[in-house]
DNA sequence: AAAAAAT
């Protein structure tokens, strides 16, 4: 029997808050964004952030550094009702004690109909035969016609796909991926497997991760790019290769070899299967940086050069002082300078860069009046939408107290709105690669004014099927612009973006930090595959918030679905869910109403939950940034978590390697169901000052 | 494998 059937009381988290996904700022231009509108909210400003930062809640380390969480989220109020007390409409399955139990409630995979919220994916359509562009068809943009975004934003009003003019920017889109039939897993993309034998899917298809040259469209650029070049054989010296400069200019980023130790030498080592060799992650060098001390204390962010009202909002926010990484980058950035700055998790990223871009664009923006349809000169990205949400959380009111607007552009949420407040003008666009390449392309977004350019987590977003896509947009964007480039595991895979658009980036890190901050107990069960579920369920079966990663969607969704069927209250988050599912089920889990979440890892970076002590790799990850970031979404503000990897036997070198790249030391043990210690990772964490004992 | 646009 469960421990705790119902979410554990306390204070309820006050972090993931639907509302901002809704709302646009108000204000001077901004009586109406374009589109239908609901009913508005007159409490649009920042609300009580006091709370949103919990500075000071620990120190930590040497430093007296204490980790902040990034965007923090707002309290909400309960003037209306959250989808959380409406009778779950949509939820396939029937609340517990509501409905009489049906044998079929657990249809197998196969049978099941597909379910409402769950879009097919891009690759089950049918394949296009459009895709050739036709310059023929195309119109001419800027023909007079009432855009799309002019029209009401009715779902069948607006054209259907097929109206829309094709493209002719040569590159693959989406729908030319090859069709998949998964989308319902086959017995090859089940995640559970008896026989303990990676597969080949287990394996990252690290050899066709690149296109072929023959399926690839010409590339317009004439450059090459990272994913056609073999490494650095392209004739323009790298940042490994180079020299170092001079003093002076030192500050050109040098990429070091990892020298970290290997547990295991190469020669000591057994022979890898082909397989097994492929699943080795890519280790790539670490971008020597200068390293940040602990932050002065006498330092201010005024003494940065941040004006009067940016201060007061951080000090609103919680920030009164600059943390380290801050300290570092705030400088520069609205000196104009390219920088490059890994800092931990929840170290003050957000605001490192958010802040002195508001200042940089206010700045650049001296004595212009606000003009109605600007275009924006700001542009913040990020690998998912929810961490772009939670990016404008934080920046939106720093920006809004010098009166300057952001907007968010991403997808899954209809384009009127967005394109409405583009029309009115923005000053600075956050979002994701994929909607803010749309509306470039279908012209309803004009980057040629972007004069600073962010991006969050920023070695993901250098990852294929991202890397492109970012070049592309920031092709757009104004040439010689500034560009910020900040993650917690950043490395030579930025290296990309490095060479192509910045000039000169100062590197920082901060510290004396590594991820593994000190606060979280990292443990790796080893058990029987079979076993697995099993385990889960004891795993699970506790007081606190669980946060549960799976490897890939079809897998969240059946585990999410066993753990409900065990009597526990739990969601998933994928991207088989449409938006408004994902942003419920993470609100859901954010406020206690549901304990625990099982994710992929469109949860693994960024995103801030309150109070997640376990996090719980049903699939051990192949890469150790993954793992870093993973881990990284618990122990944090100074609390202690844990994380718990389960592996089979087959697993375990490869996990300790991972394992020591990521610098973890983590104590293996084997187990079964029942085993009184996997009960017992269930408990309470140890504390901080155990941990470090 | 997942993520990122749209139906």
């Amino acid at each position: 029997m469960p421990k705790s059937k119902k979410p554990a009381g306390g204070r309820p988290a006050q972090n993931f808050d639907p509302r901002y996904a809704k709302k646009k700022p108000g204000g001077p231009f901004r009586g109406n964004e374009g589109g239908p509108r609901g009913p508005r909210r007159d409490d649009a400003r920042p609300t009580r952030d006091g709370d949103r930062f919990e500075r000071g809640s620990g120190p930590r380390r040497e430093g007296g550094y204490a980790p902040r969480r990034e965007g923090g989220f707002a309290p909400r109020d309960d003037r209306r009702p959250s989808y959380g007390d409406r009778p779950a409409r949509d939820d396939r399955r029937p609340s517990y004690g509501d409905r009489p139990a049906r044998d079929d409630r657990r249809p197998s995979y196969g049978d099941r109909p597909a379910r409402d919220d769950r879009r097919p994916s891009y690759g089950d359509r049918p394949a296009r035969d459009d895709r050739r562009p036709s310059y023929g068809d195309r119109p001419v943009r800027d023909n007079g016609r009432p855009s799309y975004g002019d029209r009401p934003a009715r779902d069948d009003r607006r054209p259907s796909y097929g109206d829309r003019p094709v493209r002719d920017n040569g590159r693959p889109s989406y729908n030319d991926r090859p069709a998949r039939d998964d989308r319902r897993p086959s017995y090859g993309d089940r995640p559970v497997r008896d026989n303990g034998r990676p597969s080949y899917n287990d394996r990252p298809a690290r050899d066709d991760r690149r296109p072929s040259y023959g399926d690839r469209p010409a590339r317009d650029n004439g450059r090459p790019s990272y994913g056609d070049r073999g490494g650095r054989d392209n004739g323009r010296p790298s940042y490994g290769d180079r020299p170092a400069r001079d003093a002076r200019s030192a500050q050109r980023p040098r990429f070091e070899r990892d020298e970290r130790p290997a547990r295991f030498q190469r020669d000591e080592r057994p022979a890898r299967s082909v397989a097994e060799e492929q699943q080795i992650d890519t280790v790539h060098e670490r971008l020597e940086a200068q390293a940040v001390q602990a932050v002065d204390s006498e330092v201010t962010f005024a003494d940065l050069g941040l004006g009067e009202n940016i201060v007061r909002v951080l000090d609103e926010l919680g920030a009164a002082k600059p943390f380290p990484i801050q300290a570092a980058t705030i400088a520069p950035i609205i000196a104009g300078r390219d920088v490059l700055a890994r800092g931990r998790t929840g170290s003050g990223k957000t605001i490192a860069f958010g802040a002195p871009l508001v200042e940089r664009v206010l700045r650049s923006k001296a004595g212009q009046k606000r003009e109605f349809g600007r275009a924006p000169v700001a542009l913040i990205m990020a690998p998912t939408r929810e961490l772009a949400l939670q990016i404008d959380r934080t920046v939106q009111p720093i920006a809004r107290s010098v009166g300057l607007f952001t907007t968010q552009i991403y997808g899954g949420v209809p384009q009127g709105r967005q394109v409405g407040a583009l029309k009115k003008g923005v000053d600075i666009i956050i979002g994701t690669p994929g909607r803010i390449e749309d509306l470039v392309d279908q012209g309803k977004l004009d980057l040629s004014q972007i004069i600073v350019s962010v991006l969050d987590e920023a070695d993901h977003m250098c990852e294929l099927g991202f890397l492109e896509p970012v070049q592309r947009i920031l092709r757009h964007t104004s040439k010689g612009g500034q560009k910020l480039l900040f993650s917690a595991t950043l490395d030579r895979e930025v290296a990309a973006l490095v060479d192509e658009f910045l000039v000169e980036p100062a590197v920082y890190e901060v510290a004396n930090e590594t991820q593994d901050s000190g606060t979280i107990d990292h443990r790796v069960l080893v058990i029987d595959q079979r076993s697995k579920g099993e385990v889960l369920d004891t795993l699970v079966d506790r007081e606190g918030k669980t946060l549960v990663f799976s490897r890939t969607r079809a897998y969240a969704e059946q585990l999410a679905e066993q753990f409900e069927d065990a009597g526990f209250t739990a969601v998933a988050l994928h991207g088989d869910l449409n938006q408004a599912k994902r942003t419920r089920n993470i609100e859901k889990f954010a406020k206690g109403r549901a304990q625990v979440l099982v994710a992929t890892d469109v949860a693994a970076r960024g995103i801030h939950v309150d109070d997640v002590d376990l996090v719980v790799q049903a699939d051990a990850p192949t890469e150790y940034k993954t793992y870093l970031h993973r881990s990284g979404r618990t122990g944090r503000a100074g609390r202690s978590g844990r994380v718990v990897t389960l592996i089979t036997r087959m697993r375990q070198r490869r996990m300790a390697e991972l394992l020591e790249r990521a610098e973890i030391d983590a104590p293996f043990d084997q187990v079964r169901p029942g085993d009184d210690l996997i009960a017992e990772l269930a408990g309470a964490a140890p504390t901080a000052a155990e941990l470090t004992a």
